[in-house]
DNA sequence: ACTAAATTTGGT
DNA sequence: CCAAATTTAGTA
């Protein structure tokens, strides 16, 4: 049967679009791709969005029903964000709804007009009001009026009719008839529009350094096509002030920039110079706003009102009106890749989006992905370089410490010490990193060999003294510290290893009188204390620094002179083929956070593996050296960038249903995996977490285009399969981490 | 995911 | 033997 059909992608985990009947008199005329459409699913309504309107459907007619209501005249999202979810779960294999509802503000799911609502009228009393009431006659035949004109004598920044709504019968007819005796005023609240004033005074930009003035002129040549340019640039060297440039550039012919930065990396200071360079509005999209705040800074952005963009992974999928230029700092950065449900990797797309729209897109970091180099070596990303500091400043050499055999107190080595007090005697700073919060990651029986193993995961729980508990990192169990073993009533619980709380707890009477401030996730969970911790250390209040992976992104500190990383191993020999190139990108990360051009720091790395051949290259010889090596390795052992994957994991409560299935999956696989390797399946690194056995299969091919003409197969198969509902997989496309 | 129907379990 | 708990099937 002929007839227009609507291809739906309504919200559920079920991998394909579902087909409806048009509405009853529903003009075709209006209907676009891209719109919401209200629809019937199963016994209840959702919100899908419209894909596409086609001629027929594949289902018998009897099959199909019709659409409820479109709920927009125009499309949600321009086309090409609507290609680029498309794109997107086809190449994650995700479920189209799900794609959808993950990448637009939850609001729009829920079926909210797309549109920037106008603010409530704020009421006030007015100063004839205030002298109505202290006269006791004015208002003695009016009491709800009183009330009324009580309240707000009480609130002076005023209130909306809607707050005043319990206080009498019709707040609305009240407060009008107190405005036509001029004892109220009503006035519109300040849009909620997140946009900041022009300061009056544009600071003067900075004069660009030769590579940072050849970056903006090889990107800017460019503008008005696909190109995708890797900026690699030291920490220091102005990657910020090419962007800015660039963004002017961009601004200049009326285009937009949409500027993507890691969730901690999207902090004020950033955020501060934007806004200080910038003219115009700016709009920011990240984990902290609220549904409304997002949905608004969405519009902003659609609507062109925004010129700059900023933003968290989600944010690759923002409405532009006139879009022209993407820019991913710390492109290397993994919080890009979406961990869970619809995994999708933000960085890949700002380039499928660039080359979609025809402009170009920059990713910049100090310590580029391997996967990025090797893009820019197959001549596929033009790299630009900055070589140098900014002001002409020395990068600080790196030193590797040898602690074997070497007396430690509380995981400090003499050497480290001794360098600490010669810094702080000096007056200067000292930044300890060590990536393990808490106390101590174990708490051990002396007596019996007890473990504070954690019920649900294979993982011991982590010592948190100042709390008093013990906590699972990995499920977020957390119980009190047993005062005696729980086995076999020792008393002589030793705390094993150390955290960032124990060295801040054991620094303190080696260094009397200096202050030392924590930075972990533990320490800045209250609001506002981050800032506290950051304006002591910048004070000089505090000359210790103590922190987690928190203190290596987004802030600088200048009077720091010596850097610590406590604790290097744990990076070199991990399970995942991508850790050393983890450690390397965290290593100068931290590294980057100290000195200034006249006062360059030193770094310091603990390591009982001092020969290690990759650490080795990147302290003698930098970066772009460590990344050529660690790329021959990856070649050799025909790893991603040389290889692509997609992993199949499955968890379950029982170990062996996620086994049978994988089991069934690979069976499944082997006729058609022809010039793919299947490797498992196989336990994940970490078998049982938060009470789920996991495990996973890996398929990975040398070439993409095999890998995906496999998996589409593969996955409908898949689906097509009887499920085991005790039994949850997913597929993860390029994975970044293998547990 | 959500919902309803089908099937198993379990206590009297 | 009935009701509650658990599993299965389907969404257009």
């Amino acid at each position: 049967m002929p007839g227009p059909i609507l291809r739906i992608a309504v919200p559920s985990p079920l991998d394909r679009t579902f087909d409806y009947f048009p509405p009853p008199d529903c003009d075709l005329a209006t209907l676009h791709p891209g719109a919401r459409v209200r629809v019937p699913f199963g016994r209840r309504q959702t919100v899908g969005f419209l894909i596409e309107i086609g001629a027929d459907s594949e289902l018998d007619p009897g099959m199909l029903r019709p659409a409820l209501a479109v709920l927009d005249r125009e499309p949600i999202v321009p086309a090409d964000v609507l290609a680029l979810i498309q794109w997107a779960w086809r190449y994650y294999h995700h479920p189209p709804g799900e794609a959808f509802a993950t990448a637009l503000p939850v609001l729009l799911r829920q079926g909210e007009p797309a549109n920037i609502p106008q603010p409530p009228p704020i009421w006030r009393i007015t100063t004839a009001g205030l002298a109505a009431l202290a006269e006791s006659i004015a208002l003695r035949r009016a009491p709800v009026q009183r009330r009324l004109l009580d309240h707000l004598a009480q609130c002076s920044a005023g209130l909306d009719a809607e707050t005043l709504r319990p206080l009498v019968r019709d707040s609305v007819a009240t407060l009008r008839a107190l405005c036509a005796k001029g004892w109220v005023e009503s006035s519109t609240a300040d849009a909620p529009i997140p946009t900041v004033t022009v300061p009056p005074v544009p600071l003067a930009p900075p004069a660009p350094s030769a590579a940072q003035a050849d970056a903006v002129a090889a990107v800017s040549a460019e503008l008005d096509r696909f190109q995708v340019f890797l900026l690699e640039g030291v920490t220091g060297s102005g990657k910020t002030e090419v962007y800015l440039r660039l963004i002017e550039a961009v601004l200049a012919r009326g285009r937009q920039v949409l500027l993507l930065a890691p969730e901690i990396g999207l902090t004020p200071q950033l955020l501060a110079r934007l806004r200080e360079r910038l003219p115009g509005p700016l709009a920011v999209l990240h984990s902290g706003l609220s549904d409304r705040e997002r949905l608004n800074a969405w519009l902003l952005a659609r609507d062109g009102t925004a010129k700059v963009v900023v933003g968290t992974r989600s944010a690759v999928f923002a409405p532009l009106e006139a879009p022209g230029l993407v820019i991913v700092d710390e492109e290397h950065d993994l919080s890009y890749k979406q961990q869970d449900g619809f995994r999708y990797h933000a960085r890949d797309l700002a380039v499928i989006r660039g080359q979609q729209l025809g402009i170009p897109v920059v990713l910049g970091s100090a310590t580029p992905a391997l996967e990025s180099i090797q893009n820019a070596r197959a001549g596929r990303y033009r790299l630009l370089q900055l070589p140098e500091r900014v002001g002409g400043g020395a990068e600080p050499p790196i030193l590797i410490l040898d602690v074997r055999r070497q007396p430690m107190t509380e995981g400090l080595s003499q050497p480290l010490l001794e360098r600490m007090r010669a810094h702080l005697d000096r007056n200067e700073q000292v930044l300890l990193f060590l990536n393990r919060r808490g106390f101590a990651p174990i708490l051990l029986c002396h007596e019996c060999g007890w473990l504070s193993q954690c019920r649900h995961c294979d993982a011991r729980m982590t010592l948190h003294l100042r709390q008093r508990r013990l906590t699972c990192h990995h499920c977020g169990d957390s119980r009190p510290v047993d005062a005696l073993c729980p086995l076999c009533g020792s008393v002589d619980l030793r705390a094993v290893g150390h955290g960032t709380e124990r060295l801040e707890t054991a620094l303190r009477p080696l260094f009397p009188g200096i202050g030392i401030a924590r930075l972990d996730r533990d320490s800045t969970r209250r609001r506002g204390s981050l800032e506290t911790l950051l304006a002591d250390i910048h004070s000089g209040d505090r000359r210790i620094l103590i922190g987690t992976q928190m203190l290596a992104k987004g802030h600088h500190f200048p009077d720091v002179t010596l850097v610590g990383i406590v604790d290097a191993d744990q990076g070199l020999y991990g399970v995942d083929f991508r850790s050393s190139e983890r450690m390397a990108q965290l290593i100068l990360q931290v590294a980057g956070r100290a000195g200034r051009a006249e006062k360059p720091g030193t770094v310091i790395i603990q390591t009982h593996h001092p020969d290690h051949p990759l650490l080795r290259v990147l302290v003698l010889e930098g970066y772009p050296a460590f990344a050529a090596a660690a790329l021959t390795e990856r070649q050799a052992a025909l790893l991603p960038p040389f290889a692509h994957q997609a992993l199949l994991r499955a968890e379950a409560v029982a170990a062996e249903r996620a086994t049978a299935f994988l089991n069934a999956a690979r069976a499944l696989a082997e006729p058609i995996a022809e010039g793919l390797e299947l490797l498992g399946p196989a336990p994940a690194p970490m078998e049982r977490r938060a009470g789920r056995y996991r495990a996973h299969l890996l398929i990975q091919a040398t070439q993409r285009q095999a890998l995906h003409r496999f998996l589409n197969r593969w996955i409908a198969l898949l689906w097509a399969e009887r499920q085991d509902r005790q039994v949850r997989w997913s597929l993860d496309v390029d994975p970044m981490e293998l547990y």
